[in-house]
RNA sequence: CGGAGUAUAGCGCAGUCUGGUAGCGUACCAUGUUCGGAACGUGGGGGUCGCAGGUUCGAAUCCUGCUACUCCGACCA
């Protein structure tokens, strides 16, 4: 089997923003807001996606992802397979459903217990619905990678996967199906997979930051190989479910820019950033903490575990017989890492984390979409044709745009525009349509600034473009 | 899996204790007046009261069993 076994040119594939621009007038979406808080929904997250109309509970920790909810999914989706690729992943898909067979291969049949979910089919083979997929990349490695030349490689893909928890809660925080980005990187020795463990661990830093999100690495459990190669990214969040003990240092730690040399040395960012202390509660060391943070740097909170990354040497390798031959002619089992992000667990910490009493405020890089353009008076027709010719010059402008051309009334609209919590409302009435001006309101600062009609779309097109942070 | 709850119109709830043939708010449909913070009037449609048994002349209501969902705990991306 011939591979390509060249250098593979590291960025490569990272799309640029595409002109076109998502568009629709909400006349002719489908985005049911409940104006009461549902009952089942106890944390914020929960009850304002619900609210929001991006989910729906289908049973116990299963959701349908409605048309807004599954923009967010996507967008966030999107900025993750381009930080991949940056990083040199390369993007696959395998299947939701596994063959029983592999995971007794590696011994976790038995051991995985009853939170996967097993299944047979009309045959009466075993199957299961994948909870991760160590197992299955191996299966593929070791079919047709056989030479150290070939490396190294990372594989990874965005998947569903399947965990029947016993309890889940906090709608999508914690659901049984549950979307992952899962990659796998296939080194030739201890040291290469120290290198691929940190091209994860820069493009993940990366990777949350283009969200807007704080995301501190915090040192994991590694089991018995690990070693310290093991981090869990995690957003503070009051509703997080562990506790988590940092040096408020970290959190102005520069973030890598997007033309950080992945195939270079990244272990001075790496060690930069795992200088200053931070673990959860798991691993806390509370006499390290106290003696290395100064008690005004201190921070003890709860946290929202949104990723982590983990080497585990050979354990799937050597169970599972992946060899490849070394430079020196002998056969050795492979060193692998894995690299997880829940998306679905996303969306809630982002609310977490950008949210108010009127609802979710998105940071404009995940945002279902960029501009809510608000007609105050269907009924007018100088109202109307002012935010029909606004509506073409956004979708022109490459801007998605969410046209609310509904006859409801003003407060209704601005209620509903807050709540689904577009960043950005282009807002036409009646008095402004005869004056000439168009009014903006930022839903991140609630600042209101008039402009004239002409000026409303250059501006906000001059005001999003940095906060897409598909450049940074 | 241990503990605690809930189930009545799309959603949020009352009615259950004390049995008499189902109601409020909101949403929905029609219509008129409105139109810058979830407008108002008038008229209307929608519920085998989670499911299955039982008691009774009669069950949303009392009894038994089951199911689903939620919360706390243990567990977890």
């Amino acid at each position: 089997m011939q591979l390509n076994a060249g250098h593979r040119a590291v960025g490569a594939g990272i799309k640029r923003r595409s002109s076109r621009s998502f568009y629709m007038r909400l006349s002719n979406y489908f985005l049911p807001t409940l104006k009461e808080d549902p009952k089942e929904a106890e944390i914020v997250s929960h009850r304002l996606m619900l609210r929001a109309g991006m989910i729906r509970q289908q049973a116990a920790g299963l959701y349908s992802w409605l048309p807004l909810g599954y923009r967010v999914l996507r967008k966030i989706q999107a900025i993750i397979e381009q930080e991949q690729a940056r990083a040199g992943a390369i993007q696959m898909l395998m299947p939701t459903l596994q063959p029983a067979e592999l995971w007794r291969e590696s011994g976790r049949y038995d051991d995985y217990g009853k939170e996967m979910l097993r299944i047979s089919d009309r045959h009466d083979r075993d199957l299961l619905f994948g909870p991760t997929n160590e197992e299955m990349i191996t299966d593929i490695f070791r079919s047709y990678v056989r030479s150290y030349r070939e490396l190294p490689l990372n594989l990874f893909h965005v998947q569903w996967k399947f965990r029947d928890e016993i309890r889940p809660r906090f709608g999508t925080m914690r659901s049984r199906e549950f979307l992952m980005k899962d990659g796998y990187s296939f080194d030739i020795d201890r040291e290469a997979a120290e290198k691929s463990y940190h091209r994860m661990f820069v493009a993940y830093l990366r990777t949350y930051h283009r969200m807007g999100l704080a995301a501190i690495p915090m040192r994991a459990e590694t089991g018995p190989i690990g070693g310290d190669l093991s981090h869990e990214f995690i957003v503070l969040a009051d509703t997080g479910e562990s506790g988590v003990f940092c040096d408020r240092n970290i959190l102005e730690k520069p973030i890598p820019p997007a033309d950080t040399d992945f195939e270079g040395d990244l272990s001075s960012i790496v060690s930069d950033w795992t200088s200053a202390y931070a673990a959860t509660e798991d691993m806390v060391d509370m006499a390290e903490f106290e003696a290395r943070v100064p008690a005004q740097r201190r921070i003890s909170a709860r946290g929202i575990e949104v990723g982590q990354i983990f080497y585990f040497g050979t354990k799937y390798s050597t169970a599972m017989n992946a060899l490849v031959t070394g430079p020196d002619g002998r056969d050795a089992a492979v060193h692998s890492g894995s690299y997880g992000i829940g998306l679905t667990r996303l969306v809630p910490a982002l609310i977490e984390a950008f949210h108010d009493e009127d609802g979710i405020v998105w940071p404009t890089s995940v945002a279902p979409f960029e501009v809510v353009l608000l007609n105050l008076k269907t009924a007018d027709e100088k109202c109307s044709s002012i935010c029909d010719k606004m509506y073409h010059d956004l979708k022109n402008a490459g801007i998605d745009v969410l046209y609310d051309d509904t006859g409801a009334g003003a407060g209704s609209k601005f209620a509903t525009a807050d709540l689904v919590g577009i960043p950005f409302q282009l807002i036409i009435g009646p008095r402004g349509a005869r004056s000439g001006e168009a009014e903006i309101k930022n839903r991140s600062t609630g600042q209101r600034q008039s402009v004239a009609l002409e000026q409303a779309v250059p501006l906000l097109q001059k005001t999003i473009e940095p906060e897409r942070r598909d450049r940074i």
